[in-house]
RNA sequence: GGAGAGUUGGCUGAGUGGUCGAAAGCGGCGGUCUUGAAAACCGUUGUUCCGCAAGGAACCGGGGGUUCGAAUCCCUCACUCUCCGCCA
């Protein structure tokens, strides 16, 4: 959420911003709202203001056993005028509410301004492409020979969509789940969590998942809980409606959740095998700062994503996300493409950005920079690290060997009781 | 699932429908005293909104209502605790 005092100040650069997300919000709506609740805010304050001096002095004659009734009833007119604008001031305050919750996040100056994700740029690579004297197999066919998932059951059981995965299979995502959270705590100094894996609606607006993306998500019947896109949900939300004192900065984070996506609207793209799914595994990193420096902290997070690809020994590229690419909360986003040789191609396995005030100012999350000084917002980012399918589709198909065996990457070795090759 | 009891400021904990933003204690901060500290004493100590300001308004779990007036009465929701039942 913007603030509305800087919408107030910065009709422009606002409406400038949005345009380059490519949303389509009604600012002038807003600022209109907005000056009506502020006119009747101050009517409504003059009217409690003689309210409450006259209610002393019927409390003072009742005291003294003095006749009231007749400030009583000069006193009822006015409670029901208090009343109907305080009526008034609920509806206005509720449409206003509603706009501002639809308003995104502005985006960063220094992101690429472009519709959508061709316009996204590529910042850096790490790692060589596998050379392969044979054409490799997508994972798919390599999974279902080796035994490591069964599709077909899966969507017996649930739906197309869904991976059940079985024997080494199910090892091996259990093995990186451990891997990743080890590394992250041991080595980049997160706290490790496990949080719900359901939400709840204010929990889910938060974030910014909701207004905007209520279709994309699961939700229980009983409309109370939905289950959560990603851990960003309800890490993020720890400390919501609170205000921290400055020593508790930062939060940093890491959490594994399964992640549930209805992925509404992506029919037919990238549906093969374990590319894209609605439920999948994720280990997620959350960093909650003070605001000052808090870009550099987007540098961190999106280094401790690749520290795992680089130890796991997959090549990658480092994109940047076009204005228009960018989600509804964030203000910078920087995505992890794996490359896998048996689909030949790129795949998102990571995205990491800021949210600068945005989420805070969301979910009343505040911290206090000093003793005795005002609370003010914190900044929020988060990262994959790493999203699991994908990864495993990038493990298996860049360590595939002629015969149609998987190389294990050596961190993951210990995590297999020392297994070296799935076969 | 059944029955009951709760939810008040950083914490503990009072509160009769009428100057209650709210007693008291603890904690925090400032000061006096002290070589320093402790103790003692004095003062201070929430968040938000409107307003250029002066100033005003709101907040006692959330939301509604009754009333001239609500922390206090009513409804509703959420959460916590105790007991019973069920269950991983």
């Amino acid at each position: 959420m913007l603030d509305l005092k800087f919408i107030r100040d910065n009709v422009d650069l606002v409406k400038e911003g949005v345009a380059r997300k490519y949303v389509d919000v009604d600012i002038d709506g807003i600022l209109a709202l907005d000056q009506k609740r502020r006119a009747i805010i101050a009517e409504l304050e003059k009217l409690r203001s003689e309210k409450n001096r006259v209610s002393v002095g019927i409390a003072r004659m009742k005291k003294q056993k003095e006749d009231a009734s007749e400030a009583i009833a000069s006193m009822k007119k006015v409670g029901q005028a208090i009343a109907s604008h305080e009526k008034n001031l609920r509806e206005v305050e509720a449409d206003l509410q509603k706009l501002l919750l639809s308003v995104p996040n502005l985006p960063h100056a220094d992101a690429p301004t472009g519709k959508d994700d061709n316009s996204n740029i590529e910042l850096r690579s790490w790692g060589e492409r596998p050379e392969f004297d044979f054409t490799p197999a997508p994972h798919w066919e390599l999974g279902e020979k080796l035994g490591m998932f069964d599709l077909g059951r899966a969507a017996r059981i649930a739906g197309s969509g869904f991976i059940l995965y079985t024997g080494i299979g199910a090892r091996l995502s259990r093995a990186l789940i451990n891997f990743m959270l080890d590394f992250h705590v041991s080595k980049h100094g997160y706290q490790e969590v496990s949080p719900p894996f359901l939400a709840n609606r204010q929990t889910m607006t938060g974030t910014g998942q909701l207004p905007k993306m209520e279709e994309d998500m699961y939700q229980l019947s009983d409309e109370t809980f939905f289950l959560i896109p990603t851990a960003e949900v309800p890490v993020t939300n720890i400390h919501a409606g609170e205000i921290l004192k400055a020593e508790d900065l930062p939060r940093h984070y890491v959490a594994y959740t399964p992640c549930f996506r209805r992925e509404a609207g992506a029919h037919g793209k990238d549906t093969r095998g374990l590319i894209r799914v609605h439920q999948f595994d994720k280990v997620e990193m959350v960093r909650i700062v003070e605001p000052e420096g808090s870009y550099d902290e987007l540098e961190i997070i999106t280094n401790h994503a690749e520290a795992i690809l680089q130890a796991l020994g997959l090549p990658y590229r480092v994109c940047e996300l076009a204005t228009g690419d960018l989600s509804f909360a964030a203000a910078r986003c920087f995505d992890l493409e794996v490359w896998a040789a048996g689909v030949d191609k790129y795949l998102e396995v990571s995205s990491c950005s800021i949210y600068e005030d945005f989420q805070a100012r969301r979910m009343n999350l505040r911290y206090r920079p000093a003793e005795g000084e005002k609370p003010i917002y914190p900044h929020t980012l988060n990262g994959s690290g790493l999203a699991l399918p994908r990864t495993i589709i990038a493990i298996m198909e860049n360590f595939q060997t002629a015969a149609g065996k998987i190389v294990v990457p050596e961190v993951l070795r210990p995590y297999l009781k020392g297994l070296e090759i799935i076969e």
